[in-house]
DNA sequence: GCTACGCATTAATGTAGATTAAGAAATGAA
DNA sequence: TTCATTTCTTAATCTACATTAATGCGTAGC
């Protein structure tokens, strides 16, 4: 039983395989149920790379985490053919749903980061996020948190350093 | 306002630093809000490398996102004198919030991937968990996806194949 | 049936970061 | 404060994977 009557404007669509759903910078508040066919969602890193996030088939959601009325960070389209249920995110959800949803938003980036961003940029990104983290924690940790040896932290702090 | 009545177990406690709140495999049902202190999860690999897998400070939560009754993947302990809301994962949770569970579920399980496993290892594990999407994109998304080149794999692949 | 384009494979070479090791600095316990 | 332990830095060497490039293959379109 559920006490929230949502609005849910669902639609179904079909769309074509090489079909784009959604590009990075839109402000497309939508989320797709796959009924058949397959999905995908990417990103392309400056070096013009793809960085495949997530696959969706039969059953699967695809979304890309960001907030309604948050610009698109990925690239949606389809690989096959493929039947979709097309909802809007601004439903009304719970406060507790809303925690969940932050957390996977951290989470996609966290993945993109690691597949696509180097050892110091990843540092950098982790210090602009959670700066009271690393005054709190020995370096060597947050070197774990990204995925690096202390060393190699170390090193290349220093290389940064001297460029600026 | 909410519908379900949560019976929760909810219990305030104090850690010292250092202190271990759970180990993989632990049967560990509960959770961890954050009201001071610091807190950490991570993983240790085949190699005994530590992996990072989260830093959960004032107002966080920390949990292993494993369903109840799922044996633990990581551990968790404190780094600093902490204060604690415990509660228990068994609380009833709406079949919508599920699936945002199993999707962090997924992704906290690619984030230790990729930090801790070689490429080959990540592509047994997706051969293993997608194999109908492994059958249905060319090798180069997966590739992508497994965040190696499509050239890497298919060396690696044909190592893999020559020593079986 | 061709043709062309995307895909997979292979090999040569390059590089970010791992590993190892040792000394310096910081931190914590007594 | 002192001693011991942990953490950080630096440097040399090593390795997994990236990059580049060339070749052959499969398949969709003509």
């Amino acid at each position: 039983m559920r006490i929230f009557v949502l609005r849910t404007f669902m639609k179904t669509i079909k769309v074509n395989r090489g079909q784009v759903l959604q590009r990075p910078g839109d402000l497309n508040s939508k989320f797709y149920e796959v009924k058949s066919g397959l999905l995908r969602s990417y990103t392309i890193d400056d070096k013009g790379k793809e960085h495949i996030f997530m696959f969706a088939s039969e059953d699967w959601i695809m979304a890309d985490n960001v907030g309604p009325n948050t610009p698109a960070e990925m690239f949606i389209d389809a690989l096959e053919d493929s039947e979709l249920n097309q909802r809007e995110k601004t439903e009304k959800v719970e406060p507790e749903n809303e925690k969940l949803i932050r957390r996977i938003a951290v989470l996609q980036k966290r993945v993109i980061m690691l597949m696509s961003a180097s050892g110091i940029e990843r540092y950098e990104h982790f210090v602009k996020t959670y700066p009271n983290i690393v005054q709190r924690v020995p370096q060597k940790m947050i070197a774990s948190y990204l995925g690096i040896t202390p060393e190699a932290l170390s090193t290349v702090k220093k290389q940064r350093l001297s460029e600026k």
